[in-house]
DNA sequence: ATATAATTAGAACGAACGTTCAATTTAAGA
DNA sequence: TCTTAAATTGAACGTTCGTTCTAATTATAT
Protein backbone atom coordinates (compact mmCIF):
# COMPACT_ATOMS: atom_id res chain seq x y z
CA UNK A 1 0.00 0.00 0.00
CA UNK A 2 1.26 3.60 -0.28
CA UNK A 3 3.12 1.97 -3.32
CA UNK A 4 3.06 4.90 -5.84
CA UNK A 5 2.23 3.71 -9.16
CA UNK A 6 3.85 6.53 -10.66
CA UNK A 7 6.77 8.55 -9.42
CA UNK A 8 6.56 12.46 -10.13
CA UNK A 9 7.41 13.08 -6.39
CA UNK A 10 10.79 13.32 -7.53
CA UNK A 11 9.95 16.31 -10.10
CA UNK A 12 7.60 17.66 -6.95
CA UNK A 13 11.13 17.70 -5.06
CA UNK A 14 13.36 19.54 -7.80
CA UNK A 15 10.42 22.28 -8.48
CA UNK A 16 10.32 22.68 -4.32
CA UNK A 17 13.97 23.04 -4.53
CA UNK A 18 14.45 25.50 -7.18
CA UNK A 19 11.52 27.82 -5.58
CA UNK A 20 13.12 27.25 -2.55
CA UNK A 21 16.39 29.04 -4.14
CA UNK A 22 14.57 31.48 -6.12
CA UNK A 23 12.22 32.61 -3.18
CA UNK A 24 15.71 33.46 -1.18
CA UNK A 25 17.34 35.30 -3.62
CA UNK A 26 14.59 37.18 -4.99
CA UNK A 27 11.61 37.64 -3.11
CA UNK A 28 8.57 36.16 -2.73
CA UNK A 29 6.56 38.88 -5.53
CA UNK A 30 9.87 38.84 -7.60
CA UNK A 31 10.24 35.21 -8.10
CA UNK A 32 7.56 34.46 -10.95
CA UNK A 33 5.86 30.69 -11.27
CA UNK A 34 7.99 31.45 -15.03
CA UNK A 35 10.71 31.82 -12.80
CA UNK A 36 10.26 28.83 -10.93
CA UNK A 37 9.58 26.56 -14.11
CA UNK A 38 12.47 27.66 -16.29
CA UNK A 39 14.09 27.05 -12.78
CA UNK A 40 13.08 23.62 -12.38
CA UNK A 41 12.89 22.47 -16.07
CA UNK A 42 9.02 21.82 -16.02
CA UNK A 43 6.31 23.45 -17.48
CA UNK A 44 3.99 26.42 -15.84
CA UNK A 45 1.31 23.73 -15.93
CA UNK A 46 2.72 20.59 -13.72
CA UNK A 47 3.81 23.35 -11.18
CA UNK A 48 0.02 23.93 -10.80
CA UNK A 49 -0.46 19.91 -10.53
CA UNK A 50 1.61 19.66 -7.35
CA UNK A 51 0.64 22.53 -5.71
CA UNK A 52 -2.68 24.85 -5.52
CA UNK A 53 -0.77 28.14 -6.03
CA UNK A 54 1.90 30.52 -5.84
CA UNK A 55 1.11 31.31 -2.28
CA UNK A 56 0.30 27.62 -0.95
CA UNK A 57 4.00 26.79 -2.35
CA UNK A 58 5.54 29.66 -0.58
CA UNK A 59 4.04 28.79 2.57
CA UNK A 60 4.93 25.49 2.09
CA UNK A 61 8.46 25.86 2.39
CA UNK A 62 8.62 28.23 4.85
CA UNK A 63 7.08 25.84 7.30
CA UNK A 64 9.30 23.45 5.81
CA UNK A 65 12.29 25.46 6.34
CA UNK A 66 11.49 26.39 10.16
CA UNK A 67 10.71 22.43 10.65
CA UNK A 68 14.09 21.43 9.45
CA UNK A 69 15.98 24.50 11.34
CA UNK A 70 13.73 23.31 14.60
CA UNK A 71 14.96 19.54 14.21
CA UNK A 72 18.61 20.64 13.55
CA UNK A 73 18.69 22.40 16.65
CA UNK A 74 17.14 19.31 18.59
CA UNK A 75 19.48 17.00 17.33
CA UNK A 76 22.07 18.55 18.88
CA UNK A 77 20.38 20.35 22.09
CA UNK A 78 21.98 17.99 24.30
CA UNK A 79 25.23 18.34 23.12
CA UNK A 80 25.52 21.29 25.50
CA UNK A 81 26.89 21.04 28.89
CA UNK A 82 24.92 24.36 30.82
CA UNK A 83 22.38 26.66 29.25
CA UNK A 84 25.07 29.52 28.77
CA UNK A 85 26.86 27.12 26.59
CA UNK A 86 23.53 26.14 24.85
CA UNK A 87 22.77 30.10 24.09
CA UNK A 88 25.90 30.45 22.56
CA UNK A 89 25.03 27.21 20.62
CA UNK A 90 21.82 28.96 19.24
CA UNK A 91 23.33 32.02 18.29
CA UNK A 92 25.32 29.58 15.95
CA UNK A 93 22.80 27.81 15.09
CA UNK A 94 20.75 30.44 13.58
CA UNK A 95 23.61 32.30 12.11
CA UNK A 96 23.65 28.92 10.02
CA UNK A 97 20.78 27.74 9.69
CA UNK A 98 18.27 30.46 10.19
CA UNK A 99 17.14 31.14 6.28
CA UNK A 100 16.68 34.35 6.99
CA UNK A 101 16.16 35.42 3.18
CA UNK A 102 13.40 32.93 2.63
CA UNK A 103 11.82 34.38 5.86
CA UNK A 104 12.11 37.74 4.61
CA UNK A 105 9.85 36.50 1.70
CA UNK A 106 7.24 35.68 4.71
CA UNK A 107 7.15 39.25 5.49
CA UNK A 108 6.43 40.35 2.37
CA UNK A 109 3.68 38.07 1.81
CA UNK A 110 2.54 38.88 5.14
CA UNK A 111 2.09 42.75 4.37
CA UNK A 112 -0.01 41.88 1.22
CA UNK A 113 -3.49 42.70 1.66
CA UNK A 114 -4.61 40.60 -1.44
CA UNK A 115 -2.51 37.62 0.53
CA UNK A 116 -5.54 35.07 2.02
CA UNK A 117 -5.12 35.23 5.36
CA UNK A 118 -4.85 31.46 6.40
CA UNK A 119 -1.47 31.61 4.68
CA UNK A 120 -0.78 35.18 6.95
CA UNK A 121 -1.78 33.08 10.07
CA UNK A 122 0.36 30.61 9.00
CA UNK A 123 3.32 32.47 8.31
CA UNK A 124 3.17 34.31 11.69
CA UNK A 125 2.37 30.57 13.73
CA UNK A 126 5.85 29.88 12.44
CA UNK A 127 8.21 33.11 14.46
CA UNK A 128 6.39 30.90 17.69
CA UNK A 129 8.94 28.02 16.69
CA UNK A 130 12.43 30.29 17.09
CA UNK A 131 10.83 31.90 19.95
CA UNK A 132 9.88 28.78 22.23
CA UNK A 133 13.03 27.58 21.43
CA UNK A 134 14.90 30.56 22.93
CA UNK A 135 12.77 30.51 26.05
CA UNK A 136 13.42 27.06 26.62
CA UNK A 137 16.81 27.82 27.33
CA UNK A 138 16.22 31.00 29.56
CA UNK A 139 13.95 28.60 31.68
CA UNK A 140 16.05 25.69 32.34
CA UNK A 141 18.99 28.57 32.84
CA UNK A 142 16.82 29.73 36.02
CA UNK A 143 15.64 26.29 37.04
CA UNK A 144 19.37 25.36 37.21
CA UNK A 145 20.00 28.21 38.90
CA UNK A 146 22.65 29.58 36.67
CA UNK A 147 20.73 32.58 35.29
CA UNK A 148 18.85 35.22 37.70
CA UNK A 149 15.00 34.70 38.19
CA UNK A 150 13.68 37.47 35.65
CA UNK A 151 11.15 38.51 32.58
CA UNK A 152 11.47 35.48 30.47
CA UNK A 153 9.23 36.65 27.84
CA UNK A 154 10.81 39.78 27.93
CA UNK A 155 14.43 38.03 28.24
CA UNK A 156 13.10 35.92 24.78
CA UNK A 157 11.94 38.49 22.71
CA UNK A 158 15.14 40.33 23.71
CA UNK A 159 17.53 37.54 22.68
CA UNK A 160 15.36 36.97 19.86
CA UNK A 161 15.06 40.05 18.08
CA UNK A 162 19.23 40.52 18.85
CA UNK A 163 19.54 37.43 16.67
CA UNK A 164 17.13 38.19 14.35
CA UNK A 165 18.61 41.42 13.53
CA UNK A 166 22.07 40.12 13.51
CA UNK A 167 20.88 37.91 10.86
CA UNK A 168 20.02 40.81 8.35
CA UNK A 169 23.91 41.21 8.19
CA UNK A 170 24.05 37.62 6.39
CA UNK A 171 22.09 39.42 3.37
CA UNK A 172 25.70 41.26 2.68
CA UNK A 173 28.26 39.13 4.74
CA UNK A 174 29.67 36.00 5.19
CA UNK A 175 28.59 33.45 8.18
CA UNK A 176 31.77 32.68 9.10
CA UNK A 177 32.81 36.76 9.46
CA UNK A 178 30.16 37.09 11.64
CA UNK A 179 30.43 34.51 14.43
CA UNK A 180 32.68 36.67 16.36
CA UNK A 181 29.92 39.00 16.48
CA UNK A 182 27.11 37.02 17.36
CA UNK A 183 29.08 35.32 19.97
CA UNK A 184 30.06 38.91 21.73
CA UNK A 185 26.06 39.83 21.68
CA UNK A 186 25.72 36.21 23.73
CA UNK A 187 28.02 37.08 25.94
CA UNK A 188 26.63 40.23 26.96
CA UNK A 189 23.25 39.02 26.85
CA UNK A 190 24.80 36.60 29.68
CA UNK A 191 26.21 39.31 31.41
CA UNK A 192 22.81 40.50 32.03
CA UNK A 193 21.28 37.70 33.33
CA UNK A 194 24.00 35.51 35.18
CA UNK A 195 23.87 34.87 38.71
CA UNK B 1 13.75 85.23 -9.12
CA UNK B 2 12.71 80.99 -8.52
CA UNK B 3 9.17 82.39 -8.03
CA UNK B 4 7.36 79.64 -9.74
CA UNK B 5 4.50 80.52 -12.15
CA UNK B 6 2.36 77.69 -11.22
CA UNK B 7 2.33 75.93 -8.07
CA UNK B 8 2.66 71.97 -8.87
CA UNK B 9 4.63 71.88 -5.94
CA UNK B 10 1.63 71.33 -4.06
CA UNK B 11 0.68 68.43 -6.04
CA UNK B 12 4.07 66.90 -5.68
CA UNK B 13 4.00 66.98 -1.78
CA UNK B 14 0.67 65.49 -2.50
CA UNK B 15 1.85 62.70 -4.45
CA UNK B 16 5.17 62.16 -2.31
CA UNK B 17 3.08 61.89 0.52
CA UNK B 18 0.35 59.27 -0.17
CA UNK B 19 3.31 57.46 -2.25
CA UNK B 20 4.85 57.80 1.45
CA UNK B 21 2.16 55.78 3.34
CA UNK B 22 1.37 53.70 0.58
CA UNK B 23 4.69 52.12 0.42
CA UNK B 24 4.97 51.84 3.91
CA UNK B 25 1.92 50.14 3.85
CA UNK B 26 2.17 47.98 1.24
CA UNK B 27 5.97 47.55 0.31
CA UNK B 28 7.12 48.74 -2.82
CA UNK B 29 6.78 45.86 -5.35
CA UNK B 30 2.97 45.83 -4.10
CA UNK B 31 2.71 49.20 -4.51
CA UNK B 32 1.36 49.90 -7.91
CA UNK B 33 1.48 53.63 -9.73
CA UNK B 34 -2.05 53.45 -10.27
CA UNK B 35 -2.57 52.94 -6.33
CA UNK B 36 -0.52 56.13 -5.52
CA UNK B 37 -2.73 58.24 -8.69
CA UNK B 38 -5.56 57.32 -6.99
CA UNK B 39 -4.79 57.84 -3.38
CA UNK B 40 -3.53 61.23 -4.78
CA UNK B 41 -6.13 62.17 -6.79
CA UNK B 42 -3.94 63.02 -9.47
CA UNK B 43 -3.22 60.89 -12.95
CA UNK B 44 -0.58 58.73 -13.99
CA UNK B 45 0.95 60.93 -16.53
CA UNK B 46 0.95 63.84 -13.92
CA UNK B 47 3.23 61.23 -11.64
CA UNK B 48 5.79 60.43 -14.22
CA UNK B 49 5.30 64.23 -15.06
CA UNK B 50 7.07 65.25 -11.76
CA UNK B 51 8.91 61.76 -11.35
CA UNK B 52 11.26 60.02 -13.34
CA UNK B 53 9.81 56.60 -12.71
CA UNK B 54 8.88 54.55 -9.28
CA UNK B 55 11.95 53.86 -8.82
CA UNK B 56 13.15 57.31 -8.37
CA UNK B 57 10.09 57.91 -6.50
CA UNK B 58 10.69 55.82 -4.12
CA UNK B 59 14.39 56.33 -3.59
CA UNK B 60 13.77 60.04 -3.21
CA UNK B 61 11.21 58.86 -0.65
CA UNK B 62 13.48 57.05 1.59
CA UNK B 63 15.99 59.35 1.34
CA UNK B 64 14.19 62.17 2.58
CA UNK B 65 12.80 59.97 5.43
CA UNK B 66 16.11 59.30 6.71
CA UNK B 67 17.20 62.61 6.20
CA UNK B 68 14.14 63.75 8.70
CA UNK B 69 15.00 60.91 11.20
CA UNK B 70 18.33 61.99 11.48
CA UNK B 71 17.93 66.33 11.94
CA UNK B 72 15.51 65.60 14.56
CA UNK B 73 17.90 63.52 16.49
CA UNK B 74 20.46 66.45 16.00
CA UNK B 75 17.76 68.76 17.51
CA UNK B 76 17.91 66.82 20.46
CA UNK B 77 21.58 65.54 20.67
CA UNK B 78 22.49 68.16 22.90
CA UNK B 79 19.35 67.16 25.36
CA UNK B 80 20.86 64.80 27.34
CA UNK B 81 23.52 64.86 30.35
CA UNK B 82 25.76 61.79 29.61
CA UNK B 83 26.22 59.54 27.18
CA UNK B 84 24.01 56.58 29.05
CA UNK B 85 21.23 58.72 29.08
CA UNK B 86 21.52 59.54 25.18
CA UNK B 87 21.70 56.02 24.06
CA UNK B 88 18.34 56.14 25.97
CA UNK B 89 17.10 58.71 23.89
CA UNK B 90 18.49 57.09 20.60
CA UNK B 91 16.56 54.26 21.27
CA UNK B 92 13.05 56.27 21.65
CA UNK B 93 13.92 57.94 18.44
CA UNK B 94 13.96 54.91 16.81
CA UNK B 95 11.18 53.44 18.58
CA UNK B 96 9.16 56.55 17.14
CA UNK B 97 10.70 57.58 14.55
CA UNK B 98 12.91 55.15 12.30
CA UNK B 99 10.35 54.17 9.44
CA UNK B 100 11.03 50.87 9.48
CA UNK B 101 7.96 49.85 7.14
CA UNK B 102 8.72 52.29 4.51
CA UNK B 103 12.61 51.17 4.88
CA UNK B 104 11.99 47.58 4.45
CA UNK B 105 10.45 48.44 0.95
CA UNK B 106 14.35 49.36 0.50
CA UNK B 107 15.51 45.57 1.18
CA UNK B 108 13.33 44.78 -1.35
CA UNK B 109 13.92 46.98 -3.95
CA UNK B 110 17.69 46.31 -3.45
CA UNK B 111 17.36 42.81 -3.01
CA UNK B 112 16.02 43.24 -6.43
CA UNK B 113 18.64 42.20 -9.53
CA UNK B 114 16.59 44.77 -11.85
CA UNK B 115 16.72 47.66 -9.81
CA UNK B 116 19.04 49.88 -11.31
CA UNK B 117 22.30 49.65 -9.45
CA UNK B 118 22.52 53.49 -8.89
CA UNK B 119 19.64 53.34 -6.87
CA UNK B 120 20.62 50.06 -4.79
CA UNK B 121 23.44 52.20 -4.34
CA UNK B 122 21.64 54.87 -2.88
CA UNK B 123 19.92 52.62 -0.82
CA UNK B 124 22.66 51.04 1.43
CA UNK B 125 24.16 54.59 1.82
CA UNK B 126 21.39 55.03 3.53
CA UNK B 127 22.26 52.71 6.47
CA UNK B 128 25.58 54.54 7.32
CA UNK B 129 23.42 57.45 8.98
CA UNK B 130 21.76 55.56 11.90
CA UNK B 131 25.03 54.05 12.43
CA UNK B 132 27.22 56.85 12.62
CA UNK B 133 24.95 58.33 15.42
CA UNK B 134 24.95 55.17 17.08
CA UNK B 135 29.06 55.59 16.70
CA UNK B 136 29.08 59.69 17.93
CA UNK B 137 27.65 58.05 20.95
CA UNK B 138 29.88 55.33 22.11
CA UNK B 139 32.78 57.57 21.45
CA UNK B 140 31.30 59.99 23.40
CA UNK B 141 30.63 58.16 26.12
CA UNK B 142 34.56 56.47 25.53
CA UNK B 143 35.95 60.18 25.13
CA UNK B 144 34.50 61.18 28.70
CA UNK B 145 35.00 58.28 30.72
CA UNK B 146 31.64 57.16 30.90
CA UNK B 147 32.47 53.88 28.87
CA UNK B 148 34.95 51.27 29.24
CA UNK B 149 37.77 51.48 25.96
CA UNK B 150 36.61 48.68 23.63
CA UNK B 151 35.83 48.05 20.06
CA UNK B 152 33.85 51.04 18.88
CA UNK B 153 33.03 49.58 15.36
CA UNK B 154 31.67 46.23 17.28
CA UNK B 155 29.66 47.93 19.49
CA UNK B 156 28.28 50.06 16.88
CA UNK B 157 27.34 46.81 15.06
CA UNK B 158 25.60 45.19 18.53
CA UNK B 159 23.45 48.38 19.24
CA UNK B 160 22.57 49.09 16.06
CA UNK B 161 21.53 45.38 15.05
CA UNK B 162 19.64 44.95 18.17
CA UNK B 163 17.62 48.45 17.92
CA UNK B 164 17.16 47.64 14.50
CA UNK B 165 15.83 44.14 15.17
CA UNK B 166 13.46 45.22 17.75
CA UNK B 167 11.80 47.72 15.25
CA UNK B 168 10.55 45.15 13.26
CA UNK B 169 7.97 44.58 16.41
CA UNK B 170 6.37 48.18 15.39
CA UNK B 171 5.11 45.94 12.45
CA UNK B 172 2.53 44.08 15.06
CA UNK B 173 2.37 46.10 18.12
CA UNK B 174 2.00 49.79 18.84
CA UNK B 175 5.70 52.06 19.90
CA UNK B 176 4.22 52.64 23.70
CA UNK B 177 3.86 49.20 24.71
CA UNK B 178 7.38 48.82 23.26
CA UNK B 179 8.96 51.13 25.51
CA UNK B 180 10.05 49.17 28.32
CA UNK B 181 11.18 46.49 25.78
CA UNK B 182 13.58 49.27 23.98
CA UNK B 183 14.62 51.17 27.65
CA UNK B 184 15.30 47.22 29.23
CA UNK B 185 17.77 46.51 26.19
CA UNK B 186 19.59 49.19 26.52
CA UNK B 187 19.85 48.74 30.25
CA UNK B 188 21.49 45.63 29.17
CA UNK B 189 23.75 46.91 26.63
CA UNK B 190 24.90 49.70 29.27
CA UNK B 191 25.90 47.07 31.50
CA UNK B 192 28.60 45.59 29.69
CA UNK B 193 29.99 48.41 28.41
CA UNK B 194 29.97 51.26 31.52
CA UNK B 195 32.76 51.28 33.35
C1' DA C 1 -6.36 89.39 -26.25
C1' DT C 2 -2.98 86.46 -27.72
C1' DA C 3 0.93 83.62 -27.46
C1' DT C 4 3.49 80.59 -24.80
C1' DA C 5 4.98 77.42 -21.69
C1' DA C 6 3.72 74.86 -17.55
C1' DT C 7 0.52 71.68 -15.91
C1' DT C 8 -2.77 67.90 -15.87
C1' DA C 9 -5.55 64.12 -17.70
C1' DG C 10 -6.48 59.82 -19.59
C1' DA C 11 -6.15 56.59 -23.15
C1' DA C 12 -3.02 53.27 -25.00
C1' DC C 13 1.20 50.35 -25.09
C1' DG C 14 3.62 45.98 -24.76
C1' DA C 15 5.23 43.01 -21.35
C1' DA C 16 4.65 40.12 -17.54
C1' DC C 17 1.88 38.13 -14.22
C1' DG C 18 -0.83 34.01 -11.89
C1' DT C 19 -3.87 30.77 -13.39
C1' DT C 20 -6.67 27.52 -16.30
C1' DC C 21 -7.41 24.03 -19.57
C1' DA C 22 -7.48 20.91 -23.29
C1' DA C 23 -4.42 17.82 -25.31
C1' DT C 24 -0.67 14.57 -25.14
C1' DT C 25 2.52 11.31 -23.26
C1' DT C 26 3.68 7.91 -19.94
C1' DA C 27 3.46 3.85 -17.16
C1' DA C 28 1.01 0.43 -14.55
C1' DG C 29 -2.84 -3.23 -13.93
C1' DA C 30 -5.66 -6.48 -16.13
C1' DT D 1 -2.11 -5.81 -25.44
C1' DC D 2 -5.51 -2.83 -24.07
C1' DT D 3 -7.33 0.29 -20.75
C1' DT D 4 -7.10 3.66 -17.53
C1' DA D 5 -5.40 7.00 -14.69
C1' DA D 6 -1.33 9.66 -13.60
C1' DA D 7 1.96 12.86 -15.28
C1' DT D 8 3.30 16.56 -18.17
C1' DT D 9 3.02 20.00 -21.69
C1' DG D 10 2.27 24.46 -23.78
C1' DA D 11 -0.91 27.53 -25.47
C1' DA D 12 -4.22 30.77 -23.98
C1' DC D 13 -6.88 33.85 -20.73
C1' DG D 14 -7.86 37.90 -18.36
C1' DT D 15 -5.41 41.25 -15.40
C1' DT D 16 -2.32 44.32 -13.93
C1' DC D 17 1.89 46.52 -14.33
C1' DG D 18 5.22 50.58 -15.40
C1' DT D 19 5.65 53.67 -18.87
C1' DT D 20 4.65 56.68 -22.94
C1' DC D 21 2.14 59.82 -25.68
C1' DT D 22 -1.08 63.01 -27.29
C1' DA D 23 -4.31 66.14 -26.28
C1' DA D 24 -6.46 69.41 -23.32
C1' DT D 25 -6.34 72.88 -19.81
C1' DT D 26 -4.36 76.45 -17.11
C1' DA D 27 -1.88 80.54 -15.77
C1' DT D 28 1.52 83.94 -16.95
C1' DA D 29 3.91 87.49 -19.80
C1' DT D 30 3.46 90.45 -23.44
Amino acid sequence: MNKRRYNSETAKQEIMEKAFLLFSQKGYTQTSVSDISKASGYSKGHIYYHFENKEKLFVLLAQQTMKEWYIKWMNKDNEFTCAAEKLYGMAMHVLYHYQTPLLKGGQELASNPESSPESVKQLYELAVIPMGAYRAILVQGIEEGEFKKGNVEEWTVLIGTWLGGLCQLTNTQDPYSLEPLFKKAVSMFLESIQK
